[in-house]
DNA sequence: GACTTTCCTATTCGTTTGAATAAGACACTT
DNA sequence: AAGTGTCTTATTCAAACGAATAGGAAAGTC
């Protein structure tokens, strides 16, 4: 016996709004065209979740649960190599994990670019844990890696890592290359992690 | 005498534009918020650009102007330092630019997660020159900077360069600092700079 | 000073939007 | 099998949207 059976309707409708919300923005996203991918009912997205922007939150929310949880078990993994390696594994793994899910990318840049209501609450609830762990794992890599650096150095990665996948459609038409391709995303995380964490000191 | 009396309001109309797309998308503006900005009346809009899509065109072909330009007068300035100074130099330029103009990141961004008539327009009128051009100074640079790398190499510098800026409403709230002040501007600079063209070969 | 072109405003139309509503279908308990 | 709470659909509404229209004001020409 299914204990939710609605439970499976709003992953649907989670699911169909990240892939919306993350290409069209959130204005320019509509509930009836997440609802429709979702094969639900439009009314269905207010019985379960009362508001686009609550819908949208909990698209938030999945998608930062996902980093989250990879990201603690990539930490797993790779806790006893040395801070430089641990460095650049970890640049490794955000770049695959852009690559898998440019979705997250879209969304901060969509809605970092006004202070906003969501804007806030996704600072608060999501972006600063990640920050927080960004800013604990590259500590003590010398160079640049300073900690009045850091801010620069957190968008500095984000940016470097994700921005060929968040638009791909674009990389596709401009150079030809499909960046989606693994052999495109092993490329570019290579050349990311080694422009990040140089493998001699300067 | 003046020649054309219209020119005027068709400039304000751009720049308001160009604020009002950049901060909330395609989709997201509304040809009457535009207008309200531009101090000019809805219907104006109409007049001077016939639809939304084209006057998003005219935005487009203002801000890619202006880059185009500033690089042009940019590279008279730099074009007998050795070729990684060179390099140097006109990335600490685009950091500038990035800084001064984060409408030209967002737009790209806004555009290039769709395969759509105004992404396709975007890259054959603007960005493919810029590529070019990014392609042309590069090369030469030995390291990670061969030709096969220029997709992933043009995306990281971009991305790199521009996230910060593009959401410094974000930026402040998760950081604390701001990122248009000029001392965090130059700071950024130096450090993508740096990272993508190191001093010394490794 | 009448005429013509350019510039701008006011009003309107058909669509699409997010959301509320009411009623129906389903699963489950008793 | 009747009843109950969960899930879903169909319908509706006011607001906002891009665009078209018609008409008026201003500027330039003869």
């Amino acid at each position: 016996m299914k204990l939710q059976q609605g439970e499976e309707s709003r992953q649907r409708i989670i699911n169909a709004a990240l892939t919306v919300f993350s290409s069209s923005g959130f204005s320019g996203s509509s509930t009836r065209d997440i609802a429709t991918r979702a094969g639900a009912n439009q009314g269905l997205i207010t019985y379960h979740f009362q508001s686009k922007e609550r819908l949208w939150q909990a698209a938030a929310d999945h998608i930062f649960a996902m980093v989250a949880s990879a990201m603690a078990a990539q930490m797993m993994t790779i806790n006893d190599l040395p801070p430089r390696d641990k460095s650049r594994e970890m640049i490794r793994f955000y770049v695959r994990f852009a690559a898998k899910h440019p979705e997250l990318f879209r969304m901060m840049v969509d809605e970092g670019t006004q202070t906003d209501g969501r804007m806030a609450w996704l600072v608060r609830t999501h972006i600063k844990p990640l920050y927080a762990t960004f800013c604990h794992m590259t500590a003590d890599l010398g160079d640049q890696w300073s900690e009045e650096n850091f801010p620069y150095l957190f968008y500095t990665m984000v940016g470097a890592s994700s921005l060929i996948f968040a638009v791909a459609p674009e990389c596709r038409q401009l150079t030809g290359i499909d960046p989606m391709r693994e052999a495109a995303v092993a490329a570019h995380a290579e050349i990311v992690a080694n422009l990040l964490v140089p493998s001699l000191s300067k």
